[in-house]
Order: C-alpha cells, then structure tokens, then sequence
DNA sequence: TCTATTCTCGTACGACGTACGAGAATAGAG
DNA sequence: CTCTATTCTCGTACGTCGTACGAGAATAGA
C-alpha cells in the first residue's frame, strides 16, 4: 500500500488522496525522502531540459533514490506531473493586494502567469493535458476569482474566464517560445524561411506572399503580450 | 535511403524534405501504400482512442503493413503527427467567400476551427506542440490573412493575430472537452466536486466557495464560445 | 522481543520509437 | 533475356520508458 492509497481505478484523478492532508502514519521504516523534495527535482530537472527529459528513473537519480522509490510519493507520472504543477505555482503570489479595478488586476494576474510560464517553459505544454487542484494552484483561484469580484458575474462565469486567460497566457508563451527558438537556430528558420518563399512565390499564396516580404519588425515580445492582453481584457464586457 | 530524403541532422523539423513535390522516382519496388492512406489511419486511430493510440505499431497494423514499412513514408513519428495535423486542416474551407467585414469573417473562421477541433479532440493538444506547414494548413493561413486584408496590418501583426486566435479556439475546446468529459463520468467528477467543497469548507477560500455554490447553469459551450469570441475579435482595434 | 507496518529498490515485463539489414520487386542498360 | 541499380517491405533487435511484484530493511507499539 503507497501512502496515495491505492485502489482507486484511473491513476492520477483522485483529488482527495492526492492533496488532502496524510494525517499520521506514524509507524514504520521512516521516509527516506519528501514529496517536495522529489517534486522540486523533477520542476528542476524539467527546467533544463525539458518535459521529456522528466522520467521516473532521471528524478530518482537526481533525488538519490532508486526508481521505485518515488512511488510511495507520488502514485503515479501523471500523479507527479500535477505536483510539479502545483509547485511551480507556488510562485504566483496569491494575496497580494487588489485595487478593486478589476481589469487591472486581471492585466496584472496575467502578467504574473506569463513570467512564471516564461521561467518553466514547460508549464503551457503541461497544462494544456492536466490542471492541478492543488493548494497553490487554488491559492490563486481563489486570488484570480476576489478580483474578478467587482464585475458582478456569477461564479461559472468568473472560472471560464480565468480558464480562458489561462489558455490565452499559455497559448502566448508557446508562440514566444517558438519565435526565441527560432531566433536562437537560424539553420532551420532560415531552411523554413526558404521553404515558405517558394510556397509563396506559385502565386496561389498572395497574403501570404505580402506578409512574409514585410521587414520583420522590432517589437518585444513584452509589448505584443501587453498589446493583445489588453484587447482581450477590456473586450471583456460584464452584460 | 527512405522517400524524404535522409540526413537532416534533427528529424521531423525540415519542411522542404517534407511538404515539397516528390519529383518522380520512377524506380524500384512500388510503393505498397500511400502517405494518405497511413495518415488517415493515424486520424481514424486518434479520432477513436486519441493521440496516445496512435503508435507506429498499430497505426501500421491499421494499414495492413509491418511496422518499420511506415517509415517510407514519413520519416519520424513526429512527421506523421504533422501530416495529421494537415490531413485534418484539410477539412478547413480555405477558399470560401469573405463578406469583407473582417470581424464577422475573424469569427466564421474560429466558429470554423473550433467545429473542425471537435470533430478531432486530439487536435489542441498535438497543435500546442507542434505546427504544419503542409498545404492544407498553409491554405488555411492564405484565408486567414486574406479576411485580414481590410485592418491594414502590417504582416506580422496579420500573423499574430492568427496564431492568437487558434490558440484561444483550441485552449477553449480543451476547456469544453474536459467539461464534457467530466459530465460523462459522474463518479470522478463528484468526487471532484467533494473535494473542492471540503477546500471550500476551510474559510480560506471564500471565493471559490461561493463560486461552487452557485447553481449550475444551462448554458450551451456553444454559446460561451461564442460570447467569449466576439468578445476577443470585438477588442481587437487596428491601432 | 515480537509483530505489524511502512518505506526502499532490484528485477522484470510489456510497449514504445526506430536502427539495421536481408530479401523482394521493379526499371532501365546491355 | 540477363544484369544491375534502385526502391520498398518488414523481421529482428536495442535501448528506454512506466511500473507490477515482492523480498528485504527500518521503525513503532505490544
């Protein structure tokens, strides 16, 4: 029996035995290693190389634990996957204070969800497959949720909407990401700039002909997300 | 020497090798099957059992073909995952009127996408990671930019936009589906639903308590979809 | 000291992507 | 026709993955 308590029937899903408090097992062989510790290996492990670099025998070794050992942890990869979501989440801070404008503060959760995004690339790409209901990812619900209080909309309407930010935030970053390793392998953008050119050229391609001709223009990454968040942010009505 | 042409240093990632015309090598063994028919059966198989069902192995199987036979014709798994993705961009109307509004054309086109990614779940996920360049997708782009032409954007910008509004689309589909999913499993989902009230329950989370307790509505994902869309496209200015 | 409990982790299994290379099929050259 | 170069087919095999299993080590209460 692992400390997740097994038995329930798809891994991974069962928010009560994930995050609820363990009580205390105080008997038997102590724990050699933490839930934390184990989470905070993999987050770091993920960071320098990415999700796939994360498999249960990598963070084992960078934890100094055998393979199986991490799974009186955590039941699961998937299991572990949404600790190290809800780790990283963390870092958003959850109470700082609010103006009471709330598309402002809405502007400001966005940003801090980019610069944790931009910090853990890997973040969009977990997210997009899983959501935590961990107790920071909450945290911060609950946080994204008081400043959405002024606009007056009931609570189903107030959790899309943060769901919808939170897609937009990730699908952003991904584009960033993209377009800085683009930049960082000219190889291949210029093999794909190639590519495109010749696509473009058979005439059947127009706009996209004038697009690509267009000098590649010197805004920063920043100011395009600023740009789009608030056209997203002040579309949104309270009808 | 397999039909893409070998030797780029990192596989999947060189359009030329990938999208352009085979030329014809009128020569050898006749190919048994065909780029199309093994790419429909990688749709057909993530259509049915989704994107984690489709291996090389049973795709093969799918086709009536040994496993390594495949690789004929597409030089990587990740190559196979792209041809999907414009296997299915196919389905897109690349060449349909366009009224001239550019708002109303902006929305027909994401009304559009998003039908095309509920037909193929799969699809948000395998876009979050990867994009085609195939004629399907590009097609699609060529539209996109052209219902674009009356902002007067500059290209890049026109390009943004575009890839801004397919990730809102698929980040909102993924938010439907995990929606309803949970509908049709009750059992996962009110244990969910115990959970959070328990967190609720702590004082901690006033909002998130409050936002629970509101009454389930009955409003259609196709109507949110549509609220948050024009939302999105109305804040969009031409600044 | 004994026993129940808990954690550790070596071994092993099935599935994956795919390198390798032997064989089958084809087209042009002689 | 034969010969050869080319192309496609796919069985075998390797390394890696997630993880089931279960034997052993460590601990707490009886």
């Amino acid at each position: 029996m692992t400390r997740d308590g097994g038995g329930s029937a798809t891994p991974g899903t069962d928010p009560q035995q994930l995050w609820l408090s363990p009580g205390q097992p105080r008997r038997g062989r102590r724990p050699g290693f933490s839930r934390e510790a184990i989470t905070a290996a993999a987050v770091a492990l993920a960071d320098a190389e990415g999700l796939e670099a994360v498999t249960m025998r990598r963070v084992a070794a960078q934890v100094g634990a055998g393979a199986m050992s991490l799974y009186s942890y955590a039941s699961d990869k998937e299991t572990l996957l949404e600790l190290m979501v809800d780790h990283v989440s963390g870092e958003l801070p959850a109470s700082a204070p609010l103006t009471g404008d709330w598309r402002a503060d809405l502007k400001t959760i966005a940003h801090r969800q980019r610069d944790l995004m931009l910090r853990h690339p890997w973040l969009p790409a977990a997210l997009s497959t899983r959501r935590s209901l961990g107790p920071n990812t909450l945290a911060f619900l609950e946080h994204a949720l008081a400043a959405l209080r002024p606009t007056g909309l009931d609570g189903a309407a107030k959790l899309e909407i943060f769901a919808q930010l939170t897609a937009f935030v990730a699908g952003h970053v991904t584009y960033e990401i993209t377009q800085a390793a683009a930049a960082r392998s000219p190889d291949r953008a210029a093999a794909e700039a190639r590519y495109l050119a010749t696509v473009a050229a058979d005439g059947h391609h127009p706009e996209l002909a004038e697009a690509l001709a267009a000098p590649a223009r010197t805004v920063t990454p920043e100011a395009t997300f600023t740009r789009f968040l608030n056209r997203l942010v002040d579309g949104l009505a309270t009808d």
